[in-house]
DNA sequence: CTGTATCCCGGTCGATACTG
DNA sequence: CAGTATCGACCGGGATACAG
């Protein structure tokens, strides 16, 4: 990789990553269903999938606990933790171009409201 | 827009739009053939899709010169000016955390689009 | 020089079924 | 509850040829 623009868009560049690392910095420790409760329109193996990949890049952290019923609980490491102001950046900026030119953007496919 | 920081990927989320972005910001005005050298790997079809669907957001504007050979120029508008400080922190952010390997052995010579 | 227009391959993603 | 496995559709994106 040439550029430090794109190394950070292949950690959170991802289809669901950085809202989700969004929401872990919101909301704290949070489990599974609570995560793909956050993201309508995720499939369990989007929601997986990208868990998995934020977790080999060292971003977020992943506990199994053994219990039944069983319980996975995901949490941003001191590493993601410094992607915050990177993310405040990301939605206070999607704030004001979305206020602004909201139906001139190309919305993807899945879009769900 | 549900998210915010959604909408933001969706505008410079793209394979090379933020570095496309970024070299803009860096380089003022440039022309297709600048960009093309300045991204080794690039297609000029992706190029051209890229640049059209930022200039869709009104990120970049787009010049072209009734001239021979033709002569077209790319530049940041004030609202893509905008997104500075958050590819400053894309880059800052990729520097610091995933760039350490990075040496200084360039494409292969040869290497021609 | 700056693009379109095709073709086509491989990965992405959704749907569904199954498991510990 | 929190996954895994599998199949298939879709589309991003490369290669190539052609055009203004």
């Amino acid at each position: 990789m040439r550029c430090p623009v794109e190394a950070t868009l292949n950690v959170i560049g991802g289809k669901w990553k950085a809202v989700l690392v969004w929401h872990l910095l919101e909301g704290g420790v949070l489990r599974f269903g609570e995560l793909r409760r956050l993201l309508p329109g995720i499939t369990q193996k989007m929601l997986t999938q990208q868990l998995r990949e934020l977790e080999a890049a060292g971003v977020i952290s992943r506990t199994v606990y053994a219990e039944v019923p069983p319980r996975v609980e995901y949490a941003v490491t001191a590493h993601g933790r410094s992607l915050r102001p990177l993310l405040e950046a990301m939605h206070a900026w999607g704030l004001q171009h979305c206020l602004q030119r909201d139906d001139d953007i190309a919305m993807p496919q899945n879009f769900v409201m």
